[in-house]
DNA sequence: CAATGTTTAACTCCAC
DNA sequence: GTGGAGTTAAACATTG
């Protein structure tokens, strides 16, 4: 067993399944899909711990891509040689971490036949990944920086406008974390009235450096990976939160939940409020880049707003 | 040959 | 206590 101590909690291992962490990776980039040397890459970027014993978690992650029905591999087209698949999250995988743990599931996705909004074969899915991404890719040319809000997921297929995605980093970076081996997060943060509900929109980047001992934030990694974390689009892992917001998806004002009701989705509420307007409210005083200095149990992290209200739960693609 | 991908198995941990 | 999720190890196949 690794001696805990003495080193800094960045050695610790995160409190993510390799799922989750795969699926960090996958969202974090703009075509929401990688190849496995690229998601090695961001894991190791963001979390020391994985800097080590390479061997070890390598293997389990490969084995978590194979096993788990919630990744899909993208063939490579023939303009992108290269060994390996890219590895996409399948597109109905909406329902996993709805415990607020991610480092467990409550159930594990499973493709389910019925689902016809979404692809249900893995190479329905991965075709359709794989035309999205191409319309992410050139959103991203024509607007030059940024995707639009609205132009991946909803568009061809009817997704529904509540599909939250588990991972969306909004819900990881939102959560307060059962840590493991009894590490909680509510000694370093104060934590408000109850336990932040999973869904709570907390400001982006609330999370780096603060109460995230264990991962780098990306500003701090390496200048190799130029992106710029002061910026109120990135959140926790560096990971730009526009594109993580699924396309089309925007975030619902109120908080989303993770565990979406069975009852298929008559989408929410009309909700006007747009991702932007949330991500934008982040303060000042918590942007990833001024929290480098405060890695250290210092300063408390002040928890951004939240959304409290519970959300109703959605539908859930995952088999029960 | 190394990286990638698949599969099986044993184990721990946790929710129910 | 039980079942399921997650981790780790290992063997093996496939691919560039």
């Amino acid at each position: 067993m690794p001696r805990p101590g003495r080193n800094t909690y960045s050695d610790q291992k995160p409190p993510y399944s390799y799922i989750s962490l795969t699926a960090m990776a996958i969202q974090s980039s703009p075509e929401k899909m990688l190849p496995l040397s690229e998601i090695y890459k961001f894991i190791m970027d963001r979390f020391p711990y994985y800097r080590e014993n390479t061997q070890r978690w390598q293997n389990s992650l490969r084995h978590n891509l194979s096993f788990n029905d919630c990744f899909i591999k993208i063939p490579r087209r023939p303009d992108q040689p290269g060994k390996g698949s890219f590895w996409a999250l399948h597109p109905s995988c909406g329902d996993m971490f709805e415990n607020g743990s991610f480092l467990r599931r409550r159930k594990r996705f499973k493709v389910v036949k019925s689902d016809h909004l979404a692809p249900s074969k893995p190479a329905d899915a991965a075709q359709y990944l794989q035309q999205q991404a191409k319309l992410r890719l050139s959103a991203l040319a024509a607007t030059g920086t940024h995707l639009p809000q609205m132009s991946t997921y909803n568009l061809g297929v009817s997704q529904p406008s509540s599909f939250k995605h588990p991972f969306a980093i909004e819900n990881i970076i939102a959560r307060e974390y059962k840590m493991p081996g009894g590490l909680a997060f509510s000694t370093m943060q104060p934590v408000p009235a109850a336990y932040p509900l999973p869904n709570q929109l907390t400001t982006v980047g609330s999370s780096i450096g603060t109460g995230w001992p264990h991962m780098y934030s990306s500003g701090m990694i390496d200048t190799a990976t130029p992106i710029s974390v002061a910026s109120s689009e990135y959140g926790a892992y560096g990971v730009p939160i526009k594109p993580l917001c699924h396309g089309g998806q925007t975030l619902p004002a109120i908080p989303v939940p993770i565990k979406p009701t069975p009852a298929a989705v008559p989408a929410l509420p009309a909700l006007p409020a747009p991702i932007p307007t949330i991500l934008s409210n982040s303060p000042p005083s918590l942007s990833p880049t001024s929290s480098q200095t405060a890695t250290s149990q210092s300063s408390p992290a002040t928890p951004s707003e939240t959304l409290t209200s519970p959300a109703p739960a959605l539908h859930s693609v995952a088999v029960h």
